[in-house]
DNA sequence: AAACTATATTCAAAAATCTGAATGAAGCGC
DNA sequence: GCGCTTCATTCAGATTTTTGAATATAGTTT
């Protein structure tokens, strides 16, 4: 209707703690929807929704690449009205927050880990995420 | 919960357009609560109850001047962000739209407006809004 | 004090959103 | 092809938000 009604959809598509993590999750470059499950403690199919969300809101994009599908920021500028919206709210810690991951198996973190676990894996050829 | 429930809250009070257009009309400075009612051409329960909203979310504050109360802005880095969402939405000409207001008989209104209805109206005295 | 004006609050119905479960689709390796 | 893995979509119940009406509060003027 009104000239508002398009930042007030993009505000509510913002207004959401999970959405806010899975986008500050992105904020050092693309992931996996494995890796974004494994973040957030949720089922995939809800996580695959709010990324859907996001999706269709512009906010992020993604890429396919074999099984795996990578979402990505489109624009970093969203990074500097979440800055200021934290800034606003007095809320701290919220990069610290968007790192805690616990194991993750997915391919990228799997790298970063290295060989913690020295082939004690029975099934290695398992690429389950 | 986690720290995400700061932000959230903080971008859900300004995810509505109504409490936007309020905000930008704040933009010049503070209004009384029956300006900014002409100004929405909306019920002044519900101008009211939209001003609660984001004045308990602490983006506004209030000062009574005799039968009227005045709303302003507390941190002007709340514009940096809504210019930012327009930014990224690509919204236009919200200033504009903020501005549109149709004879608003409130006392600062009728200042700028100054005489153009030169003592027509017969109870002159009545300084209703 | 009485009448009037400006603003705030409460409450319930309507609308939108959130959440989770079930299910669907598509790529990969054997 | 077949089974497995990753991701997406649909659907319905639960919860929250939005909206408007009725009503309350408080200052002003006479």
């Amino acid at each position: 209707m009104n000239s508002f009604h398009l930042p007030t959809h993009f505000l509510k598509t913002l207004a959401h703690p999970e959405r806010l993590r899975l986008l500050y999750a992105l904020r050092g470059g693309e992931e996996c929807v494995c890796h974004l499950t494994a973040l957030l403690r949720r089922r995939q199919a809800y996580v695959s929704q709010q990324l859907g969300f996001l999706r269709q809101a512009g906010l992020i994009a993604d890429r396919q690449a074999g099984l795996r599908v990578y979402y990505r920021v489109t624009d970093a500028r969203i990074f500097a009205l979440l800055d200021a919206a934290n800034a606003l709210t007095g809320a701290k810690n919220i990069a610290a927050e968007a790192r805690t991951l616990a194991a993750c198996p997915c391919p990228k973190c799997a790298a970063k880990q290295s060989d913690r676990a020295h082939g004690k894996r029975k099934n290695s050829r398992r690429k389950q995420c």
